[in-house]
DNA sequence: TCAACCTGTGAAAATCCTGTAAACGCCGGT
DNA sequence: ACCGGCGTTTACAGGATTTTCACAGGTTGA
């Protein structure tokens, strides 16, 4: 049983104070908190794979209406927080009416809006399998998070729990190199003890399977004195590693990838 | 899908005006509303079936979040709404940390109430199917919902009501891992206590008899830390597994292999 | 190049999880 | 009251998994 699934949560809210400390928090209890400009198209919300989205309407104008209806419309499984300055009782009804979560009002102490972000999230995940997200597929690996497996080329992976979310959770952060805290503050679900080596050996059993299953590819890369990445690359000497290479006939144009601590991008 | 399912909501309050102009509003809105004593052993609001919750907890004195605390922890399912009169933000924030879905002050406008009971088993409601009925066939059995019996080969496999409920719920959601905690939670209908083995038990029951009398078929598999997945995988070595084989050469069936550039799948 | 750090590896030790069986208690029917 | 079916609880043994260690091998920066 997973402790805490951490929660991503986007806030759409001018009011820069209120959101910085909302985020020292957040970070804090290992969330993964981002601000996003407000009127973000839905379709993006929906990129971001939130488990809940706290805003102020106010700061939309008279759009504010149909901006969040849109947004409940579109974002069903959404937990969304309305957290506005003053506003009447049929104005929360309304809001409330259209699928809002819940609607609090500022001034208020950030804790209590953690604490009802978090309610809101935790229900939305009621009924669910502990995971409702599709599929993820990367070189020849595809991970699926409602099977608790992993597949290569027809056969399960065979994983253990632990190895799983280890490997899920580098998976869905393709391309950026994890910190070996946030890692095991992830995956364990509380801090990592001093001189703990947990990561590094289920790395290698992870890598070990990887290699026997799916043999060339390089899935994770070590970044030393920081972290791990994954990245799936085409072992040398394919079929698909020549197409790959024909397509970008130089060097990647690869930015130098970022840390990750605990903010998060889409996709 | 009905929007509008009505609700069955029971209030713990003694507060009779605001009881009697919720219970007047709830009336003309089709709401199944009813009043229940306090400290009404959580086991009955369980047999109610329940879609929400609320109650004044100040009534239940020191009791009060003892009580709170083993609601939330029995139905985990049930949207709860607490409605007190003056809180401290730590009161709030510890309640709803507990498992309260939302937490309100009187006064309260009654419209408000409804709205954020209406809001919170709207939540809760998200993700069941619940409807279909019709047989379910999986490898060499039947499941018939409609008779609470299962089939192999022309017999009835002979299941107590514990047994085929656990049954159907695990081939409905065949190729899944389901959890215990959600195995429990659905088949008992309220959380499972820690260190309950009961699912466990059943497990092997239905194991038993469905090797007696469907020997070789693999029904139910264990994912160790996890839970267990219904998958029919026939005996090897017989036509049927033979005839399946050659259908399906690598595995089942599976969308996996075809290279994605991640170009496309990190937008 | 060297020392100081990191990381990879393999295996033992410690924990945790599951299968299994048996005992227990509840309830309805006889 | 007795009996039999059913659901629940408990205990234990065998495995599977996770953690811990010690050491080997690499990498970095002075």
């Amino acid at each position: 049983m997973n402790p805490q699934q951490t929660i991503r949560l986007a806030v759409i809210d001018n009011d820069s104070g209120f959101v910085t400390v909302l985020s020292k928090r957040a970070e804090a209890a290992g969330w993964q908190l981002r601000q996003v400009a407000s009127a973000i198209p839905p379709e993006e919300l929906v990129a971001m794979k939130l488990n809940a989205l706290l805003l102020d309407p106010a700061i939309l104008g008279d759009e504010g209406w149909a901006y969040l209806e849109r947004v409940c419309g579109m974002l069903p499984d959404l937990g969304i927080v309305v957290c506005s300055g003053r506003s009447t009782v049929a104005q929360r009804v309304r809001g409330l009416r259209l699928g809002v979560d819940d609607w609090i009002t500022k001034p208020c102490h950030p804790e209590e809006a953690m604490a009802r972000v978090e309610a809101v999230s935790r229900r939305r995940r009621r009924g669910r399998t502990e995971a409702e997200s599709g599929p993820l597929v990367a070189g020849e690996l595809e991970i699926r998070p409602d099977q608790f497996q992993a597949f290569v080329s027809g056969g399960s992976l065979d994983l253990t729990r632990r190895e799983f979310e280890l490997l899920h959770l580098l998976a869905e952060a393709k391309g950026q190199v994890l910190e070996r805290e946030t890692i095991y503050q992830r995956v364990w679900g509380y801090a990592m003890a001093h001189g703990d080596r947990s990561v590094d050996v289920f790395i290698r059993k992870l890598r070990q399977k990887l290699e026997k299953r799916s043999p060339g590819w390089g899935y994770i890369h070590t970044h030393f004195g920081v972290g791990y990445r994954f990245d799936p690359e085409p072992a040398p000497g394919t079929a698909v590693a020549a197409a790959e290479a024909a397509l970008e006939p130089s060097a990647e144009p690869e930015p130098v990838s970022q840390v990750v601590h605990s903010s998060f991008t889409a996709g």
